[in-house]
DNA sequence: GCCGTTTTCGGCCCGACTGTTTTCAGTCG
């Protein structure tokens, strides 16, 4: 049983309970262990089989015996007992914007209300403005929320949302007197996908920033309109809180809104035990304010360094700053290439020269490039004959190029029976070689495991791209054992794939995290079929960031020298 | 349900905004 489902079975139980009235601090006790087994790198079967499980930060006694009663059979006794006495159904109402715990227990008691379909009918016919405590607005606030989920406005690709934030902040700094003004929330942190912009502003006059805010004509609705705090739907859909607040609480207030949640409650517990109460006003001892001013000092007042935002998910990083054993991670700016771009020779829709331009224009020193093998005929794969051709032009290339350059590449195809789509005498021909799955995604997870172990054992092969397949939003990794993955991968040398386009981000941050700790090299590739994914490259420097990478986990920060010196030796 | 340089019991992070309310509960982040 994955972690993942482990983690469901107790988020569920969570859920029930909060729905039933149950001790508030019993749901976050659940809420925390499912969040943590999660974030896991290790199998949390194995933990249990080991007896480790109380090792996990919020397990005690009476969790790791139900984790261990999940794990062997599927669920356990007080789940079973909770959805006999509150219906599971009544989880789905959860997920209306507007609806929480109560108003679903409520909903259930009063109307019998089971699902987000009995629930629209119900309001449609006005039978939910009847029960106390509901009337009218609150009726059409849910008929709006169930609008929303059924638009699937739910969490987006941080690839879409993030330069849609970076476009707000320059307008409001345009339009506005703005101060400092960030992008906080999980969008700083970094996570894949989010659910909100969150923007936090200093202002010697912050109604003025509100009035320009809510009138910017990307604005569609305003949901809430307060002094310091404005939130309004854009037309495109997504939300975005605008935070005012005293440059002297900037620092406290950024660290506040940039969460998680689960990082915030940790520091501010820290701060209770020294006698402080921290929140987005700043760090005060009484009614005394100690701080707040600079994020530094939040952290200062809980004696933590600094800790960047990608790490602030409460998977360690505080107690790794305790121990003074925060990773020293790779920085944006230390990146010098990408593995990972097509070209007009297969599927792309830029030439060769265009790419070296391009990547001349994002200050990279090297590009991988990679286009598809000869079996994946719908994406423009190469032919033998077609290759002469394609090294032929990086050959040109590279000789008037002498700050950048391009490597003659290819993404070559994992057969479905695990052979490679090119034979090894015409792979020795590349310089840098990815293999890929790309099709017969739904055969078991020794098959598709065996694929992937084939690829790495072939010492012709330098990376393995994308890994997991997952797209995100539409395609869930297919079934793969990467603990065996990664263990075979640290052994033969081989890196895998960190993939930047910002559906897959393959692997992802915890995945990432485990192949790095397993000693597993990591190469970053746009998969860019475009110049403008070329951009892309940051989301994936992003995602082995949020996995603790330190700049020699990650082959991005070789110089070309040294690239070249990493190829060949892998094919010795 | 967890957890301990205040502790093995009694705490557990903190505030904004909305709607339905004359003082607050619910939801959200």
């Amino acid at each position: 049983m994955k972690n993942k489902e482990v983690a469901e079975v107790l988020r569920h139980i969570a859920a029930l309970l909060e729905i039933k009235g149950d001790n508030p601090f019993r749901v976050r006790a659940y809420q925390r262990a499912a969040q943590n087994i999660e974030a896991l790198t290790v199998d949390v079967e194995e933990l249990a089989r080991a007896g480790k499980l109380e090792r996990i930060p919020g397990i005690g006694k009476d969790l790791a015996q139900k984790i261990k009663e999940i794990i062997s059979t599927g669920t356990c006794q007080k789940y079973e007992d909770l959805k006999r006495e509150v219906p599971p159904e009544l989880i789905n109402l959860l997920s209306i914007p507007g609806v929480g715990p109560k108003t679903a227990k409520l909903l259930y008691e009063k109307l019998g209300i089971k699902s987000i379909e009995e629930l629209e009918r119900a309001c449609l016919e006005h039978r939910v403005s009847r029960l106390p405590g509901i009337r009218s607005k609150t009726e059409e606030n849910i008929l709006r929320g169930i609008q929303l989920l059924k638009q699937h406005v739910g969490r987006r690709p941080l690839g879409e949302i993030l330069p849609l934030a970076e476009a707000l902040v320059e307008m409001l700094r345009r339009q506005a007197p703005v101060d400092r003004i960030d992008v906080a929330g999980s969008i700083r942190r970094r996570r894949e996908t989010v659910k909100d912009i969150d923007i936090l502003v200093t202002s010697r006059n912050p109604a003025r920033i509100m009035e320009v805010f809510v009138s910017l004509p990307l604005v569609g609705e305003i949901i809430a309109r307060g002094e310091t705090k404005t939130s309004v739907r854009l037309k495109e859909g997504i939300q975005v809180d605008l935070r005012a607040v005293d440059p002297a609480c900037y620092g406290a207030a950024l660290a506040y809104f940039t969460g998680s949640k689960a990082h915030n409650i940790r520091i501010r517990e820290l701060g209770v035990q020294r006698g402080l109460k921290i929140n987005e006003y700043g760090i005060f001892r009484g009614d005394e304010r100690v701080g707040g001013r600079e994020e530094e000092e939040v952290f200062a007042a809980v004696d933590l360094p600094w800790i960047p935002p990608e790490l602030r998910e409460d998977r360690g990083e505080i107690e790794a700053a305790q121990a003074g054993q925060l990773p020293r991670l790779v920085n944006y700016d230390e990146i010098k290439g990408d593995f990972h771009v097509h070209s007009l020779f297969s599927d792309g829709t830029a030439s060769v020269e265009e790419i070296g331009a391009k990547a001349r224009q994002l200050g990279l020193k090297w590009v991988g490039i990679c286009d598809h093998s000869q079996g994946l005929r719908v994406a423009g794969g190469l032919t033998p004959k077609d290759i002469a051709a394609k090294k032929a032009a990086i050959q040109a290339f590279n000789r008037h190029s002498k700050d950048v350059k391009l490597l003659f590449g290819t993404e070559v195809d994992i057969l479905s029976d695990g052979r490679l789509d090119y034979p090894d005498d015409l792979l020795r021909e590349f310089e840098l070689v990815i293999a890929s799955i790309h099709s017969g995604f739904r055969q078991d997870e020794a098959t598709l495991t065996g694929r992937i172990l084939a690829a790495i054992e072939n010492p012709l092969v330098h990376i393995v791209g994308h890994p997991t397949g997952r797209l995100i939003g539409e395609r869930d990794p297919y079934p793969l054992d990467l603990k065996t993955i990664f263990s075979a991968a640290q052994k033969a040398g081989v890196a895998l794939e960190i993939n930047a386009y910002y559906k897959r981000l393959d692997l992802n941050d915890v995945n990432t995290r485990a192949a790095k700790e397993a000693g597993v090299l990591l190469a970053i590739g746009t998969d860019a079929h475009s110049l403008e994914q070329m951009n892309f490259l940051s989301l994936g420097v992003a995602v082995a960031r949020r996995g603790w990478c330190e700049p020699q986990n990650i082959l991005n920060t070789f110089s070309y020298r040294q690239l070249k010196e990493w190829l060949k030796k892998k094919v010795s």
